[in-house]
DNA sequence: AGCTTGTCGTCGACACAATTATTGC
DNA sequence: CTGCACGAAGGAAGCAATAATTGTGTCGACGACAAGCT
């Protein structure tokens, strides 16, 4: 088969100054496209079309145009000439596609919208207020932000923070407010927004390819059966949907229409969390996990909707006793010689697939054959786990609780059985060294303290336990033997963190669950500074080390020396401002931003960056949040005693409580908290950079007056040089949106 | 006039429930 | 192959758990103030 030809693009548009495009006013003025074969690093093409001259970029085709008419037709042109089999880019299903329509169609070019592979077929736009979905019959959209926003839990989603975390580079960062200017000035500087433009297209193909998304999607779309679009445009019932049909269809089963059968709208009892016994265990922690608990469950009991027996099928059948299963949760399923359910069929496909990719992965050497492999066995294993989510969905197409609940009350029995086992078998009455402890346990999984020191050892005892209750089990239900913490710091139900150990020798790596290292509501001064206390704490087992680090940082905060980047925290904003019970910081801030620039505003569904500045005495944190950018702009003092106070003194007294006796008191008072300074972000490194810079930040050249940063020939493209030295600083992609 | 007493409002501390965001599995 | 009439559609995995914050209510301390007493 010959590879896919990728088009990535990215378009520009000049808004009137300052504010985001509108398609009906403002024009697009340049188009970059990057066309590359699936497989090979460099682009077959890569081109820009600008309106208005701009000079030549090296290895790059420039072409001019008079008119935005010719602009648009021409990269009509140059699509139907290429013809991509993918399409994609960053954002372009809810900004460039929909813009280049509505530009066509306020321009009245009606050829325009002719992108398709059958011939003469249009693109379309359906739906016309929320959701816009654009087709072009016989390529596939493939949108990045949508891809990644779905895939990854990051802080920012913008291009250039997504790219400095895959990719470790980031993009040079235009101010939407000079984009206009840019173009408007000669042929040079259209030639730096070409450049800028150019970078969008080809980032984007850099992540396509890093992140293997063409290898994952095509996998999945196989093992599920639907069209890639699907993947991204849709949710994961879809999926389960497409399977369950397919199946149906062989068996020559019909599948009921039952969304409009009124509101199922109670939910069902879920998974037990075993009570936590926390604390720091210095002992090795050894980790049974029930390998996919709620699919082999499913198959185990042959749970599905057509083995379900209602009261009264079974009235009406009257079937013995033995040719059902009883679920704790008292339902009927009749057993697979009765009727083999399609579900676990389904699910024993999964899975099988699955067992068999992985086997290929540990054979595959080739790097490019192992990503392929891996994301397949990835496709399958998620699929696995979205059958049982399908059935529990109330609102969903096919809802089906007495089997989510079944799942649920057999996944309940077992933890609390693989708990009593391991606790009765492994006792010092029983020949064995220790008693064994089970000390936490989460869904499917067991933490067992066997009381042995050595990892070795309880590897050893591990096994023999996960293997000696797989025994008790029907088919396929296995418990497994996976993993080894030691050093282990348990804090409280789903927050943890200690070393993995998959082999006596060397841990594999720190791992932590729940805990601020892991959120993203937390502003980084507070991620790192946990990491780095759990870091020396696990790994170099140096409490001392770990306390002295905590005061330093402080005694940095309570002197304003920590960098502003460092305190910005992130939240989604869910709904409107207006719509929340309760004023929150995130949200009270957008409704502020919304009135002071509409357009660079945070939507709903947004995460919004913000930090909190000093107020009057007993201000709500509502009304001490603000955007780091003005706090930037315009020397607002920070409060590190909030910083102090509610975001570092809380999870670091929870992670040095089972480990120092008083640990408020030994890391929160003494000489290094009373040097306090009410100093604003001026005096921190980056504005001191940024502000007293003596040769212009533009051109690199000595300017002799003292306060300026841009000499006189640069003077005027302030916001440019701005966004480019604070971006070079590493410092803006992290909250800096759009 | 100077003192005592009672009332009233304010403030902070605290407990508690509700809301919100996010993660674990 | 094109044009027209007609009908349908939108669209969605789950629960358990922690923690921060807001909002509300209660309680006690405290000070201001006025009235009354010596």
């Amino acid at each position: 088969m010959a590879p896919f030809r990728i088009l990535s693009f990215d378009i520009e548009c000049a808004g009137r100054k300052g504010l985001f495009p509108e398609p009906t006013h403002d024009p697009v003025i340049q188009i970059a496209n990057v066309v590359t074969l699936q497989g090979c690093d460099l682009p077959l093409i890569q081109n820009v079309m600008t309106l208005k001259s701009c000079s030549p970029i090296v290895g790059v085709d420039v072409m001019s145009f008079d008119t935005e008419r010719d602009v648009l037709l021409a990269w009509r042109d140059f699509i139907r000439e290429i013809d991509p089999d993918i399409i994609i880019g960053y954002n372009i299903c809810k900004f460039d596609l929909p813009y280049l329509l509505k530009r066509a169609e306020v321009l009245k070019i009606a050829e325009f919208p002719i992108l398709g592979r059958i011939r003469n077929s249009r693109v379309r736009q359906y739906g016309v207020r929320k959701s816009k979905e654009i087709s072009i019959k016989g390529r596939v959209q493939f949108d990045l932000l949508q891809a990644i926003q779905r895939d990854y839990k990051l802080s920012s989603y913008s291009l250039n923070s997504v790219s400095a975390h895959f990719l470790g580079q980031q993009k040079e960062d235009v101010h939407y407010s000079i984009i206009s200017d840019l173009q408007n000035g000669n042929a040079e500087t259209r030639r730096r927004l070409a450049v800028y433009c150019l970078k969008d297209a080809y980032l984007p193909q850099r992540l396509l390819d890093k992140l293997m998304y063409v290898y994952s999607s095509v996998e999945m779309a196989r093992v599920t059966g639907v069209p890639i679009s699907f993947l991204l445009s849709k949710g994961q019932s879809i999926k389960v949907l497409s399977q369950l049909l397919r199946k149906a269809k062989q068996r020559n089963l019909v599948i009921p229409n039952v969304k409009g059968q009124g509101s199922v709208s109670d939910t069902f009892e879920g998974a037990t969390v075993l009570e936590a016994k926390a604390g720091f265990y210095e002992k090795p922690i050894a980790t049974l996990d029930f390998a996919s608990l709620y699919p082999s469950i499913m198959m185990a009991y042959n749970l599905c909707y057509c083995t379900l027996v209602t009261p009264e099928d079974a009235r009406r059948l009257n079937l013995p006793p033995e040719s059902v299963h009883k679920t704790p949760s008292n339902e009927t399923f009749v057993k697979p010689d009765v009727q083999k359910g399609i579900l676990p069929e389904i699910l024993e496909e999964l899975i099988a697939a699955r067992k068999r990719a992985k086997a290929d992965l540990k054979e595959a050497k080739d790097p490019f054959e192992r990503a392929v492999l891996d994301s397949r066995q990835l496709a399958l294993k998620i699929s696995a786990n979205s059958v049982y989510g399908f059935t529990g969905a109330t609102v969903g197409q096919l809802p089906c609780l007495e089997i989510s609940s079944s799942v649920t009350s057999y996944g309940r029995e077992m933890i609390k059985h693989a708990k009593k086992i391991v606790e009765e078998k492994f006792t010092t009455m029983a020949g064995y060294e220790y008693n064994a402890e089970v000390i936490y346990g989460d869904t499917d999984s067991v933490m067992v303290q066997f009381g042995v020191q050595t990892v070795d050892a309880a590897m050893k005892l591990g096994k023999e336990a996960a293997d000696s209750i797989s025994g008790t089990f029907t088919e396929p239900i296995k418990l497994e033997f996976e993993k080894v913490y030691f050093p282990y710091l348990l804090i409280t139900k789903k927050r943890y963190a200690g070393l993995y150990w998959t082999n006596p020798e060397m841990f594999d790596k720190m791992d932590t669950k729940g805990i601020e290292t892991v959120r993203r509501d937390n502003c980084l001064l507070v991620k790192n500074l946990v990491t780095e206390c759990l870091y020396k704490i696990l790994v170099d087992r140096d409490v001392p080390s770990a306390v002295q680090y905590v005061k330093n940082t402080i005694s940095d905060l309570r002197k304003n020396r920590i960098d502003l980047s460092l305190l910005v925290i992130t939240k989604g904003l869910t709904k409107t401002a207006d719509n929340y019970a309760v004023k929150t910081a995130h949200g009270e801030l957008a409704k502020r931003l919304q009135k002071r620039v509409a357009s660079t505003a945070p939507n709903v569904g947004d995460r919004v960056p913000y930090v909190i500045i000093t107020a009057a005495k007993g201000a709500k944190a509502y009304e001490r949040a603000e955007d780091p950018i003005y706090v930037l702009e315009n020397n607002i003092p920070i409060d590190p005693q909030y910083y102090l106070k509610n975001q570092i003194s809380k999870p670091l007294e929870r992670i040095f409580k089972p480990i120092l006796p008083d640990p408020l008191k030994e890391l929160f008072h003494g000489s290094h908290t009373r040097a306090v300074s009410m100093s604003t972000p001026s005096n921190s490194g980056i504005m001191k950079f940024a502000k007293k810079q003596l040769s212009c930040l533009g051109c690199k050249a000595v300017i002799s007056g003292s306060n300026r940063t841009l000499c006189s020939h640069c003077k005027g493209r302030e916001a440019e040089f701005y966004c480019k030295t604070v971006a070079n600083g590493n410092f803006l992609f992290l909250f800096l949106s759009k």
